[in-house]
DNA sequence: GAACTTCGTTTACTGCCTAAACAAACTGGA
DNA sequence: TCCAGTTTGTTTAGGCAGTAAACGAAGTTC
């Protein structure tokens, strides 16, 4: 019989203790023995051998002498984040962008191409192209790639099977499957939206902050939950339909079947219809020049498309009760014309109890935001193994 | 300098593994020892040991021979759930409902009072009186009165500390603090939808189900998010205000600032507001009546109220995702009349990748979820505290 | 340069789990 | 009725991980 559990016993001690010894390095930069002991409240003995597995393991680096304390020279201890490098990609619907990053996600190399035939075969050997370039690129290391980790612009299950991606025009696709067998490492495939979430909730806005919410603007609205710092998927996998958020009961009826959806009001696509109505640009970087030169009715567009961005974050404010939501991929370009909108409806819109902490950014990592998720993703799943290993 | 993380030790090992022990008994019913060892994988020499520690505990206890296999008759084991017993509450806005329950929630003692006048000192009055009651109705046991629950109906921050009570227009008020001075046990205070979604996620319609949602229908409407398994609440301490998502952009206003809120449009009061513009009774016990009797005009304003249940159902399946909806509080009385409406507009308005799993059901417990679920809190708190002393 | 600190390793020991042996209790067939 | 085979639960010997305390090595300070 298969155990039905994981029961404790030394092995288990010493994967804890590893893990607590490694993060605590990972976490807290240069430390010796004699600070992580002290730091975790293990004894000295103990970390000392955990440590020597780890520097076995190409994992942990000696970095030289630090600054004594009144006695002998402790040895600092470092993450080796060179033992291995990691590869991120963003599947556009017309581009693909793709990085190289050490374990830390420290990006190495970037590179993006233009998606020339996004039918589903020539896509395909388009993407693995592109990852040979970028292993190509790898320097020399203990673990070599360690994974890849791809955002795509659909429904993913979480077997990496792409279920439905409307703008690229193809079908169901077991994905992870595809690049796995391609290049023998473990590969992650995740919505956009949630590689960004992942993206700004490691290097970006949302550094440090438990509950945060990812609003990808672009042609549609996705979104991406982080609760508790975990990225949270529901029932089947698939959660965070949010730009599918009914915010008009007889409202616009959508292709989901829905009627009012929020993306219909406050996408990019939203915006640029609503420009085409009024005579305006139907481009969002024209439609940024003309805010840019005070244009009166450009700024009214972008005020309208604010609020309805706004109401819509409130709801999802009263839902999650968030520490932050981050607007991020296309339309944070015009963050300085729809900030001040979408404040105002927030404030407006949700429960005082609610406001009080809550803040609303824009992406600091912009576009990249999902490359460096994915690469996120295939880091966290190699050290995810090695602690477990370790 | 305190430990600042849970280090792996050997009475780390030995708590887990009488964890895993004792939620075996608890949850598989009468079990030996050598069915614990071999379902679990620990030593049979392990499980012995760990029996033993809980029998000598009062929490286990030996309940005779079972069937031979062809061998030595086993002993078999079962929790012992009356080794203490747990109170839980519900205070209404006019009532306080009461339970006594045994540690697995079994209802031993059931009772109710009307509240006379929900002033603020008088109701806390009541309310530790009415505890007393319950405390002397409880058998004598090993552990006694392990905890106390206690739903309110309000808004509640983490410290059990009542916010904003609208309905029973207190102010804020520390009801933790004060109950546990009374009684000198663990009590536990939340929300009367949070306690109500605990109440059926563990005794009622949502058992065994990850990813629940309870919609509490009453005068307003209230949420309980259960995600794997476990109550969310949000950054703050209280999320899950639904009641106030907006389903209606330009919709009517709301005392929370919102437009459109969907509790103006598809709770109990907005049923009654309804039926009095159209010159219905403006009672819910007569509305179901008159609907019982075939009122063709009171159907049709059950079809519009399910409608705009479940337009906001279909918003929170976009976002959750979830296995369940349940549909809690007094409305449930009048399941017959709203199920086929709100099935039908959420059919219309999800995504049909979540309908696929995804089930409305109505309250099983029903007007006792609330209770039921308080004192699942207290027995939680209590069985957690055991586990880590084992 | 002597006394005090700090770092990291070595040594002796404790506690928990495990495998294997074992005693007890039961079944079933000759 | 008796004995071989099974199953249960305990006892015994051993392994492994972590800890405390002692210790040597390497610095600092006055």
């Amino acid at each position: 019989m298969v155990k039905s559990q994981q029961t404790g016993d030394q092995t288990m001690i010493k994967k804890i203790n590893t893990a607590i010894v490694f993060d605590s390095v990972l976490k807290n930069g240069p430390l010796s023995r004699a600070q992580i002991s002290e730091r975790s409240g293990l004894n000295k003995a103990t970390v000392s051998s955990l440590v020597l597995d780890l520097i076995d393991a190409k994992l942990v680096e000696e970095i030289g002498q630090g600054e004594s304390n009144g006695g002998r020279k402790p040895v600092m201890l470092l993450f080796n984040a060179q033992a291995g490098y990691a590869i991120g990609i963003d599947l556009g619907v017309n581009y693909i962008r793709g990085v190289l990053t050490d374990l830390l996600g420290h990006v190495i190399e970037e590179r993006e191409w233009s998606m020339k035939r996004p039918d589903l075969t020539s896509g395909l050997k388009q993407l693995t192209e592109c990852i040979d370039k970028l292993i190509a690129l790898a320097p020399e290391s203990p673990y070599g790639i360690v994974g890849i980790g791809i955002g795509v612009p659909g429904i993913v299950d979480d077997k990496g099977t792409i279920l439905f991606a409307p703008n690229l025009e193809w079908g169901r696709v077991d994905l992870q499957q595809y690049v796995e067998d391609k290049f023998r490492v473990p590969v992650t495939i995740d919505n956009e939206a949630n590689a960004g979430a992942q993206g700004e909730q490691k290097y970006g806005a949302g550094r440090g902050i438990a509950h945060q919410i990812y609003v990808s603007v672009g042609i549609g609205i996705g979104t991406g939950i982080i609760l508790h710092k975990e990225l949270y998927k529901g029932a089947s996998g698939f959660s965070g339909e949010l730009g599918h958020l009914s915010i008009e009961y007889n409202g616009k009826p959508c292709r989901c079947g829905n009627q009012g959806c929020w993306e219909l009001y406050a996408s990019e696509n939203a915006l640029l219809e609503q420009a085409g109505k009024q005579g305006l640009p139907e481009e969002l970087d024209e439609l940024i020049a003309s805010a840019e030169a005070g244009d009166e009715r450009t700024l009214a567009l972008f005020r309208s498309i604010g609020s309805y961005l706004g109401a819509g974050i409130a709801n999802i404010v009263n839902v999650f009760n968030p520490d932050v939501v981050i607007i991020g991929n296309r339309m944070s370009k015009a963050s300085r014309w729809l900030e001040e909108a979408v404040q105002e409806a927030v404030d407006m819109r949700t429960l005082s109890y609610h406001r009080e902490r809550m803040r609303i950014l824009f992406a600091d990592l912009q576009d990249r935001s999902a490359v460096r998720g994915a690469a996120y993703y295939a880091i966290n799943t190699f050290l995810g193994k090695v602690r477990n290993v370790g």
